[in-house]
DNA sequence: ATTATTATTTAGGTTACCCTAAAAATAAAT
DNA sequence: ATTTATTTTTAGGGTAACCTAAATAATAAT
């Protein structure tokens, strides 16, 4: 497997493709390719088979997939809590570097690590480890976008995009913040949310709220 | 700079292109590759600025080469630390896991993590560490093959290839031991050691030998 | 000084992963 | 129910990194 390749499984889990069809629009964004490179992709793919794929509906992970990709962000979670634990990255730095040595670890050198990490639960950005707790954070978990109004939550995940994290950082967002959604205005992609801790009001994009997970209390 | 482009850089370095021409075979040996692809990259490789090429002769690395084979050669080897003194590796097995986390690591990590390392001055296989010394270790240093006989020695590296370190582990030599050349037949390819320590005779493959490094006590 | 051997290069081909432009299919809007 | 807009695919191309087979250059051996 290539690392390119490893990327496109990643991407569609994250994109949900454990459970419903990826468009490929979707992966060619975030991937910052172009539609064409994505089709011949998800053929390569399904020959391999990672991927199914209905032609123009889109993607659906296999077993096979779904567990590759659990396994590769697994890694990626793992050197993240090791970046900024044992050697002082910065926690918006680190996606980068984990995005890296994701494709260079062996199953072993995992292992190892995880161990000499003392089994963490969760990545500096609050993502499970466990390619067993992924799923069941997914269950717990809702994108802050579909939040109930007037409901306290607890920001649980934040998806590790180097620019996110920075847009969350500059409105005063991290993991654990406790927040309740005051107002969503879809004609403004607007959320207003009212920030625990601070007792501050805080206006986000809706876009890109999508990208926060909160949890219930 | 592609990992593959790194892997010729290294492997120039470890065959003596700094100081001297190295043949396209040596290297298409060294990588299990073919000829006509060494000298495809090796034109590359020029039209970069790593390498100085004469056709029918062999490559040297430009300054620039150079100084790139050496960082890439220190996060090998800080990889390879890491992986024995925190993670448990066996010295044995850690040469191809650092292998692929060498392309995979930035400056700031490989400074990081010398840093969090304590800055060890050598790797597991008895390799200098900071790219100045690398130099150095090899003015003091001699191959085995070299070695006076009857003057005592120290073995003090070993290059790291896997089944070369599993050869010199079969014959009871490792990094720091005493050994003194008792006899080098050229025609049998065969070299009779003292073992300093163990009192015992040991005979190793005078080819084989080149790959073991000693200094004079 | 030829001849034989070995090393290197040229020529031509493959696969992976990317692209743009144009055609076709799907979805949305009138 | 068309038209319009969007998404996806097909067609055709490019580069990187590999290959084999054949030609050429360099080296070694007679």
């Amino acid at each position: 497997m290539s690392p390119t390749k490893e990327d496109y499984l990643k991407i569609l889990f994250e994109l949900g493709g454990r459970t419903e069809q990826v468009p490929n629009k979707e992966i060619a964004n975030r991937l910052s390719i172009s539609p064409p490179t994505v089709t011949e992709m998800m053929n390569s793919l399904v020959k391999a088979g990672w991927v199914v794929y209905t032609p123009y509906k889109g993607s659906k992970l296999t077993h096979e997939g779904t567990d590759y990709a659990k396994k590769l962000i697994r890694k990626h979670r793992l050197w993240e809590v090791f970046l900024v634990k044992h050697l002082g990255f910065n926690i918006n730095a680190v996606h980068p570097e984990a995005e890296l040595l994701e494709h260079s670890t062996s199953t072993e050198l995992a292992d190892k690590l995880e161990a000499y990490l003392d089994f963490p639960e969760y990545c500096p950005h609050g993502g499970a480890i466990s390619v067993d707790m992924m799923e069941e954070q997914e269950v717990k978990t809702v994108h802050l976008t579909e939040a109930a109004v007037g409901e306290p939550v607890r920001i649980s995940r934040i998806v590790d995009e180097d620019k996110l994290l920075q847009y969350f950082e500059n409105h005063d967002l991290k993991i654990g913040d406790r927040v309740k959604v005051m107002d969503r205005d879809a004609s403004l992609d607007l959320i207003t949310l009212h920030h625990g801790t601070t007792e501050k009001e805080i206006q986000i994009s809706q876009t890109i709220a999508q990208y926060l997970f909160v949890e219930y209390l």
